[in-house]
This record gives C-alpha cells, sequence and structure tokens, in this order.
DNA sequence: GTAAACAATATTGGCTACTATTTTATCATA
DNA sequence: TATGATAAAATAGTAGCCAATATTGTTTAC
C-alpha cells in the first residue's frame, strides 16, 4: 500500500487510514507509531493524530505505553491463541442460532454468494474478494438476528492480527477459505449442527497447521 | 455516592470515576453527560473529560451522537435479551474451559468461598458481598485460562448494569445466586460438563422470570 | 390560538499554540 | 570503556478560541 492522496484522506478519518495501514503490515507488529510520523503521512494535524492512536489504542490494536507513545500490538504465542479461541467460542455459537433460525431462502443465498467468489478468484482484485468475503460472513451471522453477537465478532476479528503468518496471501488459501464456506452452507442445508460446528473450528484455526515462530522484536 | 475530593480525584482518571458512577447509576441510563458537568464533578479539564467520554464509548458503555452529546446507555429489551444471549455464550464456553483444567485444589477452593459467602450473607455489607461475589467469578473463570475471555466476559457484564431491574436487591436472590455457585462447583466436581452448561445457563437468565417492562425515557 | 419562521443561546467539536515531563541520544571526562 | 552531565526529541497535559450544530425561546403571520 502506498502513499495516499489527499482526496481519499480527506474522506477516511485518520483512524480508518491508519487502521489499514497496520493490517496491511505497512506499520509491522511492534513498530513504533510516532506522531510526527503519522502526522505527514496522512497529512493530519498533530490533535487528529493523537485522537486516532487514542481511538485504535481503545480497540487493542495499538498498545499504549506511557511517555513513550504507541505502539502496533505483537501479539505473543498465546494471546493469539487466546483471540482464536473466544472467535472460535463466539462464531460457532453464532453458527448454531443462524442454523435455528435460517430459511431455505437464506440457504441459497449463502450458497449463491459461494459460487460468486468462487468465480471471482480468478477475476477480481484482491480488495474486491476481501468484500465478497466479509460480506458473506456478515450474511450468515447476521441469520442469528443477534446484532451484539455480530458486532463482538467483527470488533474480534478487526483485532486482526498483525503479525499473523500465511492467510489471504495465495490463491491456494483463498480457494480453501471458500471451501470451507460451501461446506459450512452444506451443514447449514443439511441442519448438521455438529458438522456445521467444527467446519467453522477448522475455518478458523486452520492457520495452526502452518504456524511458524515468530521473531519477538520489541525493543 | 457523594462529591470526591481532590486526592481521590488525583489518583483515579476521569474515566474511571465516571465508569464507577454510570455503573452505581448516579448517572442513570439515558441521561445525558454534558462536558461542563464531568468537568466540575471531578475537577478535570475539558482535555481529560473528552478523552474519557470516548474512552467510555469505546467500551459501549456510553453512546456518542454526533454534536449532541454523549449519554448512558439505555438498553432496549431487545438489546438486554442479546447481551444476555452472548453472554450465556461466552460464559459457558468459560465453564467448559474451566472443567477441562480445574484441579482439585480449585474446586475445593472455589467450595471454600461458595461457604464463605454464605456466611457472609447475614452479617457483610452490600459491597463486600459484590466483592465476594465478584471474587468467585472471577477465580472461576480464571481457571480456563485464558484472559482475554475473562475480559470480553467482565466487559459484557459492566455493560448489563445500567437499567438492569431487580437481582441482588433483596437476600433471598442473594441466597438464591449463592446456591447456583455451590451446584456450579458440585458440576466442576462431578465433571458434568452438561450439568454446569445448564447451572450457569439459568444463574444468568433467572431474572427474565421476573422481568418487568421498563418506561423508556429517551430524550 | 396555533404554527411556522426566525433569533438567541448553549453545547459540542475541531483546532492551534504553548508548556511540562519523560525518554533517548550525544558527548565530555575520568 | 564506563559514567555522568547535558542536549535533543518526543510525548503528555493544559488553556483557550472559534466554527458548526442543536436546542430553546420569541416573534410573526394566518
Amino acid at each position: 500500500m502506498t502513499r495516499k492522496n489527499a482526496a481519499e484522506a480527506a474522506e477516511n478519518g485518520v483512524a480508518q487510514q491508519l487502521q489499514a495501514d497496520i493490517l496491511s503490515e505497512y506499520f509491522r507488529p511492534g513498530e513504533w507509531l510516532k506522531q510526527a510520523d503519522i502526522e505527514n503521512r496522512y497529512n493530519a494535524n498533530r490533535f487528529e493524530v493523537r485522537m486516532a492512536l487514542s481511538a485504535l489504542a481503545a480497540k487493542h490494536l495499538i498498545d499504549h505505553v506511557p511517555n513513550r507513545g504507541y505502539r502496533v500490538i505483537n501479539p505473543s504465542d498465546r494471546e493469539r491463541a487466546e483471540l482464536y479461541e473466544v472467535r472460535t467460542i463466539l462464531e460457532t455459537a453464532a453458527g448454531r442460532l443462524a442454523m435455528q433460525k435460517c430459511t431455505d431462502d437464506d440457504v441459497a443465498e449463502l450458497g449463491q454468494m459461494v459460487e460468486d467468489f468462487e468465480a471471482a478468484i480468478n477475476t477480481a482484485s484482491r480488495a474486491e474478494l476481501i468484500e465478497l468475503n466479509m460480506a458473506f460472513h456478515n450474511k450468515f451471522y447476521s441469520l442469528g438476528g443477534n446484532d451484539l453477537l455480530i458486532t463482538q465478532i467483527r470488533e474480534l476479528r478487526d483485532r486482526g492480527l498483525p503479525g499473523r503468518e500465511g492467510g489471504w496471501e495465495t490463491v491456494a488459501s483463498l480457494r480453501a477459505s471458500n471451501e470451507d464456506h460451501r461446506q459450512m452452507v452444506e451443514m447449514l442445508r443439511r441442519k448438521d449442527a455438529d458438522g456445521l460446528n467444527y467446519t467453522i473450528y477448522r475455518h478458523l484455526n486452520r492457520w495452526r497447521e502452518f504456524s511458524k515462530p515468530v521473531t519477538d522484536e520489541n525493543t
């Protein structure tokens, strides 16, 4: 991701741009976020920068060290495991609720979204694919009818994982992800609660299979 | 809760004091939090107040309405139901984890805490009882070994406090709550996962039986 | 008398500038 | 080389201004 132009910068808030750059690892895990740098990069004033930093700190996307500043979170293996454990709890529960309440039309619509994604893999841009992926999950979890649950899931998801390895990098992983979605829809259609549970679990925890130690570059 | 002195005010941040006053319902659900009032009440300057407000808004303890300000959340019946649904999801999951990992000593310690609470019901102050209750839940959920999960549970718990009815008012409800705890420990001892699951569910959702409509005082 | 239009008042929100405090880097000295 | 004093850099706290917006109060027209 390269430098943004002024028009774009004006539309989105500094916090959102900064968050995007953190998740895309322009700013790397553990890196210090100097206020002056942020100021320049987004053509913002000091006040905006400080508000943005404290906002992202509230979202636990960056850490605040008194008198030293803000740095991108650098989750330990343990913290990463805890995050995914909680996400698994919430998302499997959301799947359970979705299964209880979904109609045949819902299942059909989700199935269509899987097909659309499949078709888009080779043609669409990375951003569009992320958009489609988000849309699928939003639709899927909205079936449960619990808005708070969706919010919680999204917030944990947004904590994102700076420093995560793999995932969304290769076309193969995109396809694998979509196959998970296809299977989730199938489980929904069959009303197979245990199967859906396991599929969601695997969808979230597949990365563990390829996990490798990450160098800890705390200063 | 009355006006705090300067020394106390200096120690705790404005956000924490404000949160305490919201949870104790000094500021009532739906009430507007005028920056000038907060400023006076906690001997803080405008900047501190604004930081505190945005921090509490990030925790969803207050709502932010652009150009109008911040107000204490006032959950609708639906939102409250969603809140308890998510709490049930997280806390039953935490119970499951606790059962997987707890030792005999842990069970014994929890059992002792139940007895201590029982003994304290007639003698201790309300604040002390709340303290003991918190301690039990903290110990119980800590067994699962997932700090993030505990944090999430606590945050949702705080969000449920403003505007709730009943609960913790009568001695009878205190005793009933502690009986639930006793049963939770028993289930833990017996390694009865389904039983623990149901007990936690009932512990969280008993209030529904007595629920009554609440006047909506949004301005 | 009622309702719409308008004026006033109050409140929030964005911003600038300045000061203080803390940390980090530099350099001289033993 | 180690150490301590000093300078530089960065963050944190504070005061205050002004513009945008919302709320309240008043007047006017019908």
